[in-house]
DNA sequence: AAAATATAGTTATTGTTCTTAACGATAAAC
DNA sequence: GTTTATCGTTAAGAACAATAACTATATTTT
């Protein structure tokens, strides 16, 4: 038999009821955190990708030509993290960084044919995993 | 003027737009992740709390009793990072730690009266930063 | 046009948070 | 009574984020 109820010492022994917790505000703010988690990050570890750098291939995927500015801003990410995550990208040859004419300073971010193939891959085994 | 079309380079000037965006995956799981902070980190911070340290005074102060690796569990957290954001609550007299005469092995996690107000003033500058 | 200011990308450093593996103490199972 | 599992703990490291400074280019101001 299972008991919720405090004992003596005031400890449960069975996890707080979801009633208690529901619509609480720190319980809601963790979990918010660390919503994707579960299902999402094995498949992504899958094809050697995490959050941030799958979040960032994703973005190029969907928006050809990205600046590395916008992708952060859009991201919420800083700049300086988002360099090294486009230098990894790179270096597996899923991205490509190409100076703009326009603005000197800009790159302009695609994702390369190995960089869809993975991308499409990965989607697919998070949908997989997800059911 | 301003345009969101790709130039020569494919580099866009503009952030993309929210539609092209919506429903997106990388977008939500990256904007998931974060979602947290904007508003209310700096609610906490200004009582010198932080997400995780937050989240577990709140679910200790509405389950009085509960124990370390109930906590865990229901945070999505290891157990080991538990110990010491206990350790720094306890520190600073916000949560005490009860050995459970039931089974020895347990603490039963309890805020103080100080952890108490703490946390009632922290909920109450996220509500008033959030409007 | 020259000077001052702003922006894009980069690098390096730091701090925070998460992950992993091991350990001693207690409890539960066999 | 021996084995196995669980709880809290510690320590080491990786992953991620935040900050400041720098170079190059663009824009604005004068």
């Amino acid at each position: 038999m299972k008991s919720s109820a405090p004992h003596e010492t005031g400890a449960m022994v069975d996890p707080p009821s979801d009633n208690a917790l529901r619509g609480f505000l720190g319980y809601n703010l963790k979990r918010a955190y660390l919503a994707v988690h579960p299902a999402a990050k094995a498949a992504m570890t899958e094809f050697g990708l995490r959050v941030p750098s799958f979040s960032c291939l994703s973005v190029i995927v969907e928006n050809p030509g990205i600046a590395p500015s916008v992708l952060a801003e859009y991201l919420k990410m800083e700049r300086s993290n988002i360099v090294v995550i486009i230098d990894e990208l790179e270096s597996r040859e899923l991205v490509n960084r190409t100076r703009s004419t326009v603005d000197r300073r800009r790159f302009a971010l695609t994702a390369t044919v190995r960089g869809h193939r993975i991308h499409e891959q990965t989607v697919g085994a998070i949908c997989r995993h997800e059911q």
